[in-house]
DNA sequence: ACCCTTCAGCCAAGCTTTGAAACAACGAGG
DNA sequence: CCTCGTTGTTTCAAAGCTTGGCTGAAGGGT
């Protein structure tokens, strides 16, 4: 109800240094009018934040802009070499690592696979720590400049003084993943499911760019959504909000892999997709092949089908995908009304690249007219590594709403 | 990306009092010390906001508390006389309306009716223009004390300079339905969504008190839902978030009559019920009777139904309804993650007084483990006076937060 | 009586933003 | 070459806020 926690003066000068640090983020360089005329802030205010933020090295000066007539514009960015940041996406068969500095430039990637199928604990931490090490030493930088590492992780993030994980599909229970990986590393750690680095990810820096209210749905083997309101990513009381693949679109319909029936993610998911077509007969009861096509193999199969423009089953299927997949994103219309509905996920960005207009016509004949009107049906614009950069932007978040700078 | 909008001392200042009054309003009367410690301000700084809400006669000090051995704490409490709010709930076939003090008090009653069927604007705004008078006029109030009138409407309301009605089923397209008001009356308006007023009802004095994140879902003939985040309702980019009876929990379903199918209000909302129990032979393409049954015919019958023990053909459906209900409620909880899911409205109150069990499981059944296990599902605490209610608190929620104090 | 506890008000100190005025840096024009 | 106008940035005094610490106030215990 009450919820405002501002109080002090303090923290009103923080929400407004890290109100100029956003702004300058986002749009860069910048002038200190044009961030004054941005954030609302007094040009006599402007000047103080900044002159706080170049004296702790986060921003620096770079040119000047001309004028028309008058004294030029000092531009001003973001100093990449303040501090850097880690993300970090625990795969369904490796673990990808890349180090950025802070304006998000890469310095450095490792890239450690495991066998398929090896979701065994110590394998996988053993993986994220070595890659992080792998990295450090790579780009040659100096762990105590790191600002934090994101971690995006398969399953439900429970946030708390130690993040644990419970992935249902990949038979984590409540793995205390956190604890794990502190064993092997002192950097600040932030972990998230999957989906919602990525979501943040486009939010960021790609379709959803500007963007208040957002549902970015994600479709792989699996199928999530991560939703955004006022800016940010909505994460409900448990941090699990956003399953859109287990709702529910046909009740009584296939059995999915979490156990219930008739699940989005039993439809449109990679898996479920393969399924439906090379095994039309058992539809309602496959207990499926999961566990043993490895996801590379999954990737290929699915781009197969998608191009096989000659075989009038395949095209059937893909358009009652479409179909489907209408009715899930009309779901999220009507419930959310979002201002954006981004496509995303490797299955996601194959199936739109060809069937993005039945898509776009299956969800407006499943949503109402008004909310509907609102909304623009998208694609994801950043590649595969959107959950990497998604997962880097967890401790870049942090680091600028709190910005406490660290020595440079 | 941004959005905070802060920046000045003086909007400090009125986040702080807006804290204070909010946290007298919702647990009353309080000491000026328990306020420091619920809002976290220093007691020299509620002494300041005090000081000033007693000023303006928005508070008062009501008598004394022994504490265990020291100077007895003075009681605050809000000033009953302060101001007025109405509430207005323009139902389907009466509008409803009442004014009551600051402290949600009754103080007057009006409730006219028009025929079935009778959503002529003329009708409708006359109505509700008539009966603010009569309340007016009923509790001797002037009108220069009351703070505003909320108004539950059927239908999505665009708000803007001036509040838009789209009543889908309703049959109102685009009603500029404040302009049209703003003709009889000088008083503040606020329209919103009836099942946006009901939510916030139940979530401040219903069984939604003190969460932060709760879905309200409402069942009447149509079927709603008003989603809690952040301890405040949320809208979407066009104030049209919560439309739940029109997602689709199956696919190629039956008709709904906002024109698609497989809508959950097809299945659960009370027409459909009672649709799918005296028309089964034509479930899956119904015109529907609707236009001719009104709906106090139509409680009632449902009501009949309900208490149908001994017809195995009515278990049977009641049972299905309870199954249809679990997974519209189970998707609300995957997608949102919710600490509460309160069932509300005649049909939802009428269908849970008996079916909360079934819901229940059929809801677990169609949710994942995690965020059910964070999930209540309860049934709302309030009657039908919770529309009239909740739209009074529209106006009392700007009035909390801003806090304009007109002269007593 | 005396001390101790608890609550409320007061005041100087230390922040903050702000608006106006001053300063800086440049082009244009005489 | 100098001056003026224009635009961007900084400085400075003023006003407002919260904060702790201190002082009263009002009662129990002992």
């Amino acid at each position: 109800m009450q919820g405002r926690r501002s109080g002090t003066l303090r923290d009103l000068r923080r929400e407004n240094r890290s109100a100029v640090l956003w702004s300058l983020y986002f749009d860069r360089p910048r002038s200190r009018q044009d961030l004054g005329a941005a954030t609302g802030l007094s040009p006599a205010s402007v000047t103080n934040v900044v002159r706080e933020l170049l004296d702790e090295g986060i921003v620096t000066e770079v040119g000047s802009q001309d004028s028309d007539g008058g004294r030029p514009r000092r531009l001003l960015d973001v100093c990449a070499e303040h501090g850097f940041v880690i993300g970090v996406d625990v795969g369904e068969t490796r673990v990808r690592t890349t180090l950025y500095d802070l304006t998000l430039v890469e310095r450095a990637k490792a890239d450690l696979s495991y066998g398929p199928g090896e979701y065994d604990m110590d394998v996988v931490v053993r993986a994220v720590a070595d890659s992080l090490h792998a990295v450090l030493a790579d780009a040659a930088v100096d762990p105590a400049s790191v600002l934090g590492v994101g971690i995006g992780v398969p399953g439900i993030v429970e946030q708390g003084p130690e993040a644990v994980v419970h992935g249902q599909s990949v038979h984590w229970d409540a793995v205390p993943l956190e604890r794990l990986l502190r064993a092997h590393t002192d950097l600040p750690l932030r972990l998230e499911n999957c989906a919602k680095t990525t979501g943040q990810a486009e939010l960021w820096f790609g379709a959803g760019r500007g963007a208040r209210t957002a549902a970015v749905a994600l479709i792989g083997t699996g199928v999530g959504a991560s939703l955004v309101s006022g800016g940010s990513i909505y994460r409900g009381v448990n941090s699990s909000a956003g399953e859109w693949g287990h709702t529910t679109i046909i009740a009584d319909g296939r059995r999915c892999r979490c156990g219930s029936y008739g699940c989005l993610e039993a439809y449109v998911g990679a898996e479920a997709i393969l399924d439906r077509f090379t095994g039309p007969a058992s539809a309602s009861d496959s207990t499926s092949t999961s566990e043993s096509t490895s996801a590379g193999d999954e990737e290929s199969a699915l781009a197969a089908l998608v191009a096989m423009d000659d075989s009038p089953a395949a095209q059937a299927l893909l358009a009652q995908t479409a179909e489907y997949l209408g009715i899930g994103i009309a779901n999220l219309i009507n419930l959310f009304n979002p201002e954006r509905v981004i496509l995303c996920g490797w299955a996601g960005l194959l199936l739109g690249g060809k069937l993005l207009p039945a898509i776009r016509s299956a969800a407006e004949r499943y949503s109402l007219r008004h909310p509907f009107a609102a909304t623009t049906v998208e694609l994801g614009r950043l590649g595969p590594e959107s959950v990497v950069l998604g997962a880097a932007t967890l401790p870049l978040e942090g680091f600028l709403n709190g910005a406490i700078g660290h020595r440079p």
